[in-house]
DNA sequence: TGGAAGCCTCACACTTATGTGAAGGTCAAT
DNA sequence: ATTGACCTTCACATAAGTGTGAGGCTTCCA
């Protein structure tokens, strides 16, 4: 699959394919003209990379974990040295803290959320002044 | 307090504050020698704008939901214009799937962890050869 | 009175993730 | 053969979040 193609199914620009490339996120083979060639699970790869990096994750650490989440749950361990394994506990940890700091500002917008909603059919059958 | 008690306790530089101030997501009096003075309240404040851009949010969104999150939780129907809850709904999803991403990679993470360390018992008492 | 420590503004610099455009090759169809 | 839709590399641009340093206040303490 040529760039264009693996760009519409991902909804990455070619631009950025050619970024993920250059810092090592994915790889291609090249056609005899030099047009790059990717597999099919470049697909998925390039959804889980921007997932990550939409998360907050830097293309570096992004690097660095991709091999553990390869499609083919093919467990390298060779890659499992320590500080491999201690990078990977430290990341972990941060998304955890992140996820519990996403969630809980989630909630709160959505406690205002429902607040103004409530606000809104309290004025509606005219009960209450507002703010 | 001055800004540097205030970098101090919340672990963001004096030039950030700076930067945050100029981005409006706080502000500050200024005494008569021109020096900035925060109030408590804004301890909390800066750890949350930094747990949110930690999380992947923008200033400018941040700017926008700050005044939803405010510490008295004081709602301010008066803000609450049909745009504004439009991007707050927005957001709030965005966030949503945000937290579902990285949830789903953490967990990846955490399994290849957990199977590493399970490969390494295995391999303490000689059971299995590695990949 | 002098120095250290804290503050101010201004400004240049860097990185990361992107966009955009120029100059040019390839290929398929007309 | 030319056009149009691909592809290539190179390079400049931008926003966000930071660092760093210059030049110059203030404040306090010895």
């Amino acid at each position: 699959m040529l760039i264009g193609e693996l760009s519409e199914r991902t909804g990455a620009s070619r631009r950025l394919l050619r970024y993920y490339e250059e810092q090592g996120l994915i790889a291609s083979r090249r056609c005899q003209n030099g047009y790059r060639d990717y597999d099919e699970r470049f697909v998925d790869r390039v959804v889980q990379i921007r997932g990550l990096l939409d998360a907050g994750l830097p293309t570096r650490i992004i690097r660095q974990i991709l091999p553990c989440l390869d499609q083919p749950r093919t467990i390298h361990f060779s890659d499992a040295t320590p500080e491999m394994i201690a990078t990977l506990e430290r990341e972990r940890d941060r998304m955890t803290s992140r996820i519990d700091c996403l969630s809980r500002n989630r909630d709160a917008v959505s406690e205002y959320l429902d607040a103004v909603r409530d606000n809104r059919s309290r004025e509606a059958v005219g009960t209450e002044p507002d703010t």
